[in-house]
RNA sequence: CGGGACGUAGCUCAGCCCGGUAGAGCACUUGGUUUGGGGCCAAGACGUCGCAGGUUCAAAUCCUGUCGUCCCGACCA
């Protein structure tokens, strides 16, 4: 120690501080499932004692709980740092101007939090932070010799969600890692994309997560360069369109097939429209059913959409569904919604159940008619008459309607053939987990981000957002991870990686003194060490350190140790005696063995 | 915002239909016993039955309203 060598408040924690000890940390387990908890994750963030809820949609993150929550940030931060990220933290607290500007203060409404200080001053609390980091570059930004830049943080966000679930899942208050990176070109965003892109794959694979990127929605911004990592879960709120062997995977609000698995109607008949009495018939469903029986697949199923306040009407074959993030997305429309009945009256003059786009029977002509690519050359097919209580047969799509534009707006089924290769297409649940996002000029056009080129010439910087949800990464990971016992934690984010079990706990007694000299070693060797120190039974011990899902445990109690022997039980594995004198080597090859395996 | 379910001890729940002294298990406290997979025995403490109003001699129980929670849907940068 130098003369410059002086105690620190804050100094990092030297042997004297460990073991953590099991009695002197707080982590209250619980026996019962709590009944307000419906998917797994959620019970064992509960029973493991890692969060306590406040009210719906926000948590209280336990000791055990933050530990996690820091592991993964903490990874987050490395493969930030090596993509060339640039940490920053920003206001959650924000002026609404730049939202004004940015034009998100109507249409991001919906999830605002919003506040008054004491001179009734509006704020908002921020939910994301594109507005305020492309404020920050238009200022600081100037040049082309300053980019590219990325900048990131980690950092709480709220969201006014309509409906908080699942515990940390979908929450009104959560942490994220949001980052956004400003380039000179579009060839140089795509650069940082991909950057991303690679860094977030490390990422959830040093979390122990298995995550796969899925083309995403890039709603009215458009492209195609936007993808989701997604975890693979029953409880997730995504669905993935999938191809079994190979690349294509994409979020069902993106994806793309060959269209129906079976043949759109296009043999024609000849017979012009002709209106038929289908009283009390509102659903496809009623029509296909006898004594109608026009099947689904020979219907046209006629929505009324206001998008932009403007009235639009959309086509879809009777045994689809409309997808509405292609709707929006083709359309280039903001804000979409279905119409009410009474506005639905007032346009077409008939009830929902009887709407149809005929041209002959619309009362206004001019209103837009956007159709399913799965409808062209559609004959012999029947919709509604406009005229509650009767349809019209014998339409001939091509012939009888006037579509505006065609797009494809249906929503893919299973079984249908992926584009490139025609093998089917399979579809499952997934939780989001990540998003990456090329989005061009619209916040740097919108908020003046402009630098000066080489030639003198100003631009817009070409920007990209990129988040990760880390309190739902969390969660993911135990929703992946685990089983029947309780958690399974992957060493990477445990809380701690080895949980030393004495059976009994007297002071000076063996299991309790070996207990701690092996604490000393593994914590000298840099592995992160609880004590359960509890005088409880060891059954009790057993059950709380599988419900918490510590990696490894090991058991020192005087039966084995008169033998000479320790026991080392990974989480889910099977029990392993080893001689006394070995343990402290063995645990650390079992932890740099299992920790190499998650090395992204 | 629509539909459904539920609010009783720290937790999981019974009691409510058919109104009449507030219950069980777990957890907690004390004592004893036990000690390698959430022990056993005994004693104890813990409740304005979410809140407000109404009906009634009498309300956890019936009625109305309200607040909260959870689920499905709508919504979701």
């Amino acid at each position: 120690m130098g003369p410059l060598s002086f105690p620190l408040a804050s100094r990092p924690h030297t042997p004297t501080d460990f073991p953590m000890l099991w009695s002197q940390t707080f982590i209250p387990t619980l026996k019962e499932t709590p009944a307000d908890a419906e998917i797994v994750s959620h019970q064992l963030l509960l029973r493991a004692g890692l969060v306590r809820k406040l009210t719906g949609g926000l948590y209280t993150f336990l000791p055990l709980g933050l530990k996690v929550l820091r592991k993964i940030e903490q990874i987050i931060r490395e493969e930030m740092n090596r993509a060339g990220g640039i940490e920053v933290l920003m206001p959650a607290l924000q002026p609404i101007d730049i939202w004004q500007q940015s034009g998100r203060y109507e249409t991001a409404s919906g999830v605002l939090f919003k506040v008054r200080d004491s001179a009734r001053k509006e704020w908002v609390l921020g939910p994301t932070h594109e507005e305020v980091i492309t404020s920050l570059a238009a200022n600081e930004l100037n040049s082309y010799r300053q980019l590219p830049k990325n900048f990131y943080q980690i950092q709480t966000k709220f969201r006014d969600e309509i409906r908080p679930r699942f515990g940390l899942m979908r929450a009104k208050e959560f942490l994220m890692k949001d980052a956004y990176s400003f380039d000179a070109s579009d060839a140089g965003a795509m650069t940082s994309y991909h950057k991303m892109y690679d860094a977030y794959t490390r990422i959830f694979a040093r979390c122990g997560l298995q995550a796969f990127p899925v083309e995403a929605d890039t709603g009215v911004i458009g492209g195609n360069y936007s993808h989701e990592f997604m975890v693979p879960a029953e409880t997730g709120e995504n669905d993935v369109v999938y191809r079994e062997s190979g690349k294509y995977a994409a979020n069902i609000e993106k994806a793309v097939s060959r269209g129906p698995t079976e043949a759109t109607p296009s043999e024609s008949t000849g017979a012009t429209p002709e209106k038929f009495a289908t009283p009390g018939v509102v659903t496809i469903e009623a029509l296909a059913a006898a004594p109608y029986g026009v099947s689904a697949r020979h219907q046209v199923k006629t929505l009324v959409f206001v998008a932009d306040s403007k009235p639009i009407l959309v086509l879809i074959r009777g045994d689809d569904s409309l997808n509405e993030a292609k709707l929006m997305a083709k359309t280039g429309a903001v804000q979409v919604r279905q119409a009410t009945a009474d506005e639905i009256v007032e346009l077409l003059g008939a009830r929902p159940g009887s709407l149809g786009a005929v041209n002959a029977t619309l009362k206004t002509p001019a209103v837009p008619v956007y159709a399913d690519e799965a409808l062209r050359g559609a004959r012999g097919m029947t919709t509604g008459a406009n005229e509650d209580g009767f349809h019209l047969r014998h339409v001939e799509v091509d012939r009888d309607l006037k579509v505006t534009a065609w797009y494809d707006l249906r929503t893919v089924k299973v079984g249908e053939l992926c584009v490139e290769t025609a093998q089917p297409l399979k579809i499952r649940r997934a939780i989001e987990v990540g998003h990456v996002f090329k989005l061009g000029t619209k916040y740097s056009e919108k908020l003046n981000a402009t630098f000066l080129a080489e030639d003198g010439s100003r631009h817009p910087a070409v920007m990209g957002c990129y988040g990760i949800g880390v309190t739902r990464t969390l969660q993911a990971v135990i929703e992946q991870c685990n089983d029947k016992d309780g958690i399974r934690w992957p060493v990477s984010v445990a809380p701690f990686t080895v949980c030393i079990t004495p059976l009994t706990v007297a002071p000076e007694s063996q299991p309790m003194t070996l207990a701690r000299e092996l604490a000393a070693t593994l914590e000298a060797a840099g592995i992160e060490v609880i004590l359960d120190d509890r005088d409880e039974r060891p059954g009790v011990k057993f059950k709380d350190s599988e419900l918490v899902g510590f990696p490894l445990r090991v058991n020192l109690g005087e039966k084995s140790l008169a033998k000479g022997e320790i026991e080392l039980k990974p989480r889910g594995g099977t029990l392993r005696m080893v001689p006394i004198a070995d343990a402290a080597a063995e645990v650390i090859a079992w932890v740099r063995a299992e920790s190499a395996r998650l090395q992204g």
